[in-house]
DNA sequence: CGGAAGGGATTTGTATACAATAACCCCGGC
DNA sequence: GCCGGGGTTATTGTATACAAATCCCTTCCG
């Protein structure tokens, strides 16, 4: 959690994000030390958080890999996610303050910015976001809901790089979250679980069509 | 987590559960070094896996200290683990193997002789219940959701060792499980997580009953 | 008397060496 | 030719020493 702990951790995810590294590979303690240039106890301590996020696993004999998630993996966390986000704005929309409110707008606005460039801008897209859902996680007051979702939402980034999304794709985004900010200035917790539920689930099957069926058709030999 | 790291898990574990620590007390990994009889190295290990689990919390200057759960935490915990487990009971109830009932039926059984001894055989009534739900998890064929599951599980129980219940309780929670053991021969989702549903929110209530205002009550200083 | 600054003691974080375990490879028997 | 055994290598797990951070108590100044 220290320095070096945890600025292997970052070095790890970015390692694993950037594509530099196959799904199903193996890894070793080593080669991570010798990547974040710290010894391999701070190095087994990020690795613990990456296993936990589900971007690292480790065989039955302890080897550890990069995660491949499949189809279903993916399906099964979007699910998760759905559930507890759509409780999550449940109780954002009866707690949220205005100072809150007009920051989900301001992010709202922002993310549209970064739709509306040529090319859009998908790097500030989901920054802004993930910034977004952070605030309603936050006004949800459930600490460990949000500790729970961290862990969902971290997982399915891992893909990100290979992926490709459509304006309107990003656009259909960006009118959900208009909407949601809608249904929080109403105080309507109804509206706002319902809008984030269709907004999830669309998601997931944006996810799904623009990774296709790519990351899993590797040979794993 | 080979031996020397579970052992001090378990034995760290088993210390909190005993009692013997008060909640909000300072622990430092040596002591937990010397009580389970290993490095500091594997107790860090054991200590990050607690902390997971709630029973153990750090400062945000990484002190350690025994959890603390204030009566609105507890009932966050159930209301997540309601949501959870709801979801779990449904999709079991569509996978469930006769095998798989005939094992809910049996760890049922013997629910039931432990409960109507005099007194009650608390200790048993808690590990068939808790094998009662881990078939549901593992029926529900979703790990992600089993491991969520398994962190908001843990955490309760350590307050068991102050608590006592009646045997109206324990019988009540006994024909929650005769019914949904009913649903699931019926495999009727919808009557599944009906039944979890209520099945968690009267043994919330339970909870809070039986362990009353006396868990936060010490003074702090 | 209050409060801030300093310094020793406590506690956590990191590096390194070594131990234990698992994977791999080669070789011999059948 | 293939299957199993044994030793070698690769990899993870643990102990220990030391470094960094934090706490706490004392002291000194206002």
């Amino acid at each position: 959690m220290s320095r070096a702990s945890e600025q292997a951790y970052a070095k790890i995810r970015a390692h694993l994000l950037s594509g530099a590294v196959r799904a199903g590979e193996q890894l070793t303690e080593d080669q991570l030390a010798q990547i974040t240039g710290v010894s391999r106890t701070p190095v087994r301590d990020a690795v613990r958080r990456l296993e936990d996020e589900l971007l690292l696993v480790r065989s039955d004999t302890k080897r550890l890999f990069v995660a491949d998630w499949s189809r279903d993996d993916i399906e099964e966390m979007f699910t998760l996610r759905q559930m507890l986000e759509c409780h999550a704005a449940e109780r954002a929309a009866r707690r949220l303050s205005r100072e809150q409110v007009a920051r989900l707008e301001g992010l709202n606005r922002d993310l549209k910015e970064a739709i509306e460039q040529s090319p859009p801008d998908v790097v500030r897209f989901l920054d802004a976001n993930r910034a977004f859902h952070e605030v309603i996680y936050d006004a949800a007051q459930s600490p460990r809901l949000g500790q729970l979702l961290a862990k969902l939402v971290e997982a399915p980034v891992v893909l990100r790089t290979a992926r490709t999304y459509s304006q309107g794709d990003l656009r259909q985004s960006a009118r959900d979250h208009d909407e949601l900010v809608a249904a929080f200035v109403a105080r309507d917790p109804d509206w706002a679980r319902a809008v984030m539920g269709s907004h999830l689930r669309r998601a997931f099957h944006t996810f799904v069509r623009s990774v296709g069926s790519a990351a899993n058709d590797q040979d794993p030999s």
